[in-house]
Parts: C-alpha cells; sequence; structure tokens
DNA sequence: ATTCAAAGTGAGTAATCACTCATTTTTAGA
DNA sequence: TCTAAAAATGAGTGATTACTCACTTTGAAT
C-alpha cells in the first residue's frame, strides 16, 4: 500500500470515492505541499491527477473547497476524535514515571506527524490564512489536548514527580520541547543525520532535569 | 515615529530611499503578511501605496526580488548581535551565569520579534517555497548561530556550569525553547493574558532544572 | 438490451496576473 | 534658470487563472 493511499485511508471514506476522485486528492495533496496553496493551480493538479480540470470543479465547487476538504478531516476526524482517543491511551494508560509517560508520547506523535507530513505541511502553511481552518484549530487542538494535558500535569503534581509551577507553564514548555524535537526532526532539518532514539533520550532528560550541572 | 517607520529604519538604509519607496515596502509588508507573498498582487500593493505599479518594477525587477529584499535583511539582522568580534570576550565579561545569559538573550530577541512582527511572519511563510531564502536561512541559522551557540555552551560547559552532553543537542533545545516561548507569546497565542516577567523566569528555571521535583 | 443518472470531458470565458515601455514629471547640480 | 539624469507613470502585453457548460462516456439497475 502506498503512502497516498495510507493517507486517504486515514482521512477519507475511501470506498465512496472513484479512482479519478482519489488521484485528484493525491495530486492536491502533492502540490499544495509543495508549492503552496495559492501557488498551486487547478489546471496543474488536473494534469497531476490525469483527469480533465472540469473534472475536480465536479467534485469541489472552488478550489478553496478542495483545499478544506483535505485539511479539515486531518483535524475533525484525526486530530480530535481519532487522535485524541488515542492520545487518550497514552494518557490514562497511568505510566508509573513522568519519563515513561513522555516517551510514549513522543512515540505516539511521531507517528501521526511522519505519516501525515504532507497535510500537516498544508495545515501549517494555510491555518493563518483561512479563518475557517483556524478556527477549527484552535478549538480542537488547543482547548482539547491543552486541557487533556494540564489533568496529566496536576496527576503528576500530586504524585510528587513534577516541580511547583502552574500546569498551565507546564503544559506550555512540554509541548514546546515535544513539537521542537519532532519539527526540528522531521520538518526543518530531516536532512541531518539524527540518532531518534539518543535523542529523543536527551530530550526527555533535559524535560525532567533541564541543563544546570548540579554541584 | 510609526511602527512601520521603526522597521525600515531596522531593515533599510532609509535616507537612500525615496518616499515612494518607503511607501512601496510598507504596503508590500502588510500585503504579505495579511495574505501571502503568492496571493498578492502586485496591483495591489501599488494600490496600497498610492503609486503607479510600474514604479514597482522600476525599483524590482520583478516580484520575487521585493519580497527578498524584505525578508533577506531580516536574517543578517536577526544574527547580528551574535556576530559581534570577540563575542566570547564580551559574553564573559557581561555574563557570569547561564542563566543570566539566557535572560539577556530573549529579552534582546523579544524586542526584534516585537518589532519585526509582520516581516517574521511573511519569513516563516515563504522559507519552505523560496529556495533562495531557504538556503540563506540554513546557512545563516545552522552555520552561524548554531556554531556561535555551541562555542558558548562549551565555554559555560567548561565553567562547570552546564551538564554533559553534546553541544550540538543542548543547542537545539536552547533554541528550541527560546523560540518556543517567543512562538508562542507573540505569534500564535498573542491574546492569552501573559505575565511575561514571570513566564520568562520560568522558561529560564526550566531550562536550568527541568520540570522533575527533587527529593 | 435499454435506460438514466452520475462521472467525466475539454474548449471556452472573463478576470487577473506579472511585467514592459514610451512618455511625462521630479530632482539636483551648474 | 537651464539641463540631464533619475523617478514615476499608466496604458498595454501575452500568459495564466479559476471556473462554466454543453456534451460524451460509464456503469449499474431494470
Amino acid at each position: 500500500m502506498t503512502e497516498e493511499e495510507l493517507m486517504l485511508q486515514q482521512l477519507f471514506d475511501e470506498d465512496k470515492l472513484t479512482e479519478k476522485q482519489k488521484k485528484i486528492i493525491v495530486a492536491a495533496i502533492e502540490t499544495f505541499s509543495e508549492k503552496g496553496y495559492a501557488a498551486s493551480s487547478t489546471s496543474e493538479i488536473a494534469k497531476k491527477a490525469g483527469v480533465a480540470e472540469g473534472t475536480i470543479f465536479r467534485h469541489y465547487k472552488t478550489k478553496k473547497e478542495l483545499l478544506v476538504s483535505i485539511v479539515a478531516p486531518l483535524m475533525t476526524k484525526f486530530i480530535a476524535p481519532l487522535v485524541v482517543k488515542d492520545f487518550n491511551k497514552v494518557l490514562y494508560r497511568e505510566f508509573e514515571t513522568v519519563e515513561e509517560f513522555l516517551r510514549a508520547t513522543i512515540e505516539n506523535r511521531r507517528d501521526l506527524l511522519i505519516r501525515m507530513l504532507p497535510v500537516v505541511k498544508i495545515m501549517l502553511q494555510e491555518i493563518p490564512f483561512q479563518p475557517e481552518l483556524r478556527e477549527q484549530f484552535f478549538e480542537l487542538v488547543v482547548e482539547n489536548i491543552f486541557k487533556r494535558v494540564e489533568k496529566v500535569i496536576i496527576g503528576y503534581q500530586e504524585k510528587g514527580q513534577l516541580i511547583d509551577m502552574p500546569p498551565k507553564s507546564i503544559a506550555r514548555l512540554t509541548i514546546t520541547n515535544i513539537l521542537g524535537f519532532l519539527l526540528s526532526r522531521y520538518v526543518l532539518f530531516p536532512n541531518l543525520d539524527w540518532d531518534d532514539e539518543l535523542e529523543i533520550e536527551r530530550t526527555i532528560h533535559f524535560i525532567m532535569h533541564g541543563l544546570g550541572k548540579k554541584d
């Protein structure tokens, strides 16, 4: 199974789409991801999909509708219910230590990012300019994930494993470092040679103990 | 003095520009920042600047040249404070501890980010799609900042203030947290109510000591 | 085999795009 | 005040854009 088909499976009800429709979506993801939404022309997408340009507009009234139909499912179907449900497994499996929790979370997010990389790139690019997407993003990701993470933090604070700092700040710092690692590794500098496991351990150690030397 | 003039002062040799040229740059920054480069038309920029469209192309051969002329100076500006000669001597005299160094660095970058926010947004948006900018970015950031930061890190390691971790990893983690704070504060969630000084101190404390509770 | 709605087509359209160029206006030194 | 260069202009260019529509093809139920 190709990468594209894996992505389609995640984002759409595959069976309800004709072959040409699938090819349009795959071509659109590829083009949007490479050149950005505004710089991608429908004629180019049609050509890449091996389809007449009119076929695109048979299924999507406008070019923007095509974009939203690709990005929105990632946030609603994937990030919100599926991913958050998946995330909950991690969250509520009651890891004994924060280290274990962090290790599992990073692995979890990593799989998601790798599989969805092209769509994630489109999402990051277009959220600033598409109010529809931005609203959805804040509602789903920020309100949802952030609040769940806060609960976990309070749990570990009560266990005496985390310092006394407002959970909001702890959440911010933790998410910053997880996303920071993933974006550095897979988006910004994928070509540098990374020792993934080692770097994950260093990141976890850093989150727990910082950089300062103990005397 | 207006925000735009402050920005121009930072990025250009103001005196060498005519009034119309300044207005073109200001209008271009505003338009690119709001709609993105590809979705901004030269006719719109000209209209907003109160200038004939031909005037833009008198000074910039192409639309892309206009973009680069705006973004490129910011990147050099961004690393300028680190490019001072005898950087290490200055550093050691000025900042006895890592904490002081971090505090000064965050404050320093913060001022620049606030003043340059629209241009920073354009930069973040266009680096993925403009090979010219991306090349410059990698050269400056990876080769320049990263290596200089590494030297500083080794210095503090020799002083016994930092743990034994490869300077590359320490640099990545430190930069991640500084940028993570600044982007969260000023780009992603500027509307949340932040206690800036407190959050900076928390970030510094986190970088130095982590989140784990000491028994 | 017939039928019909859905899927697909591609030439066509008005609008807009980045960019040009012959011409006019402004600026500054003599 | 005169003059030459620089700055600014705006109508005009061909190319490209998102999108339309009258038409053809396809496929599944009868």
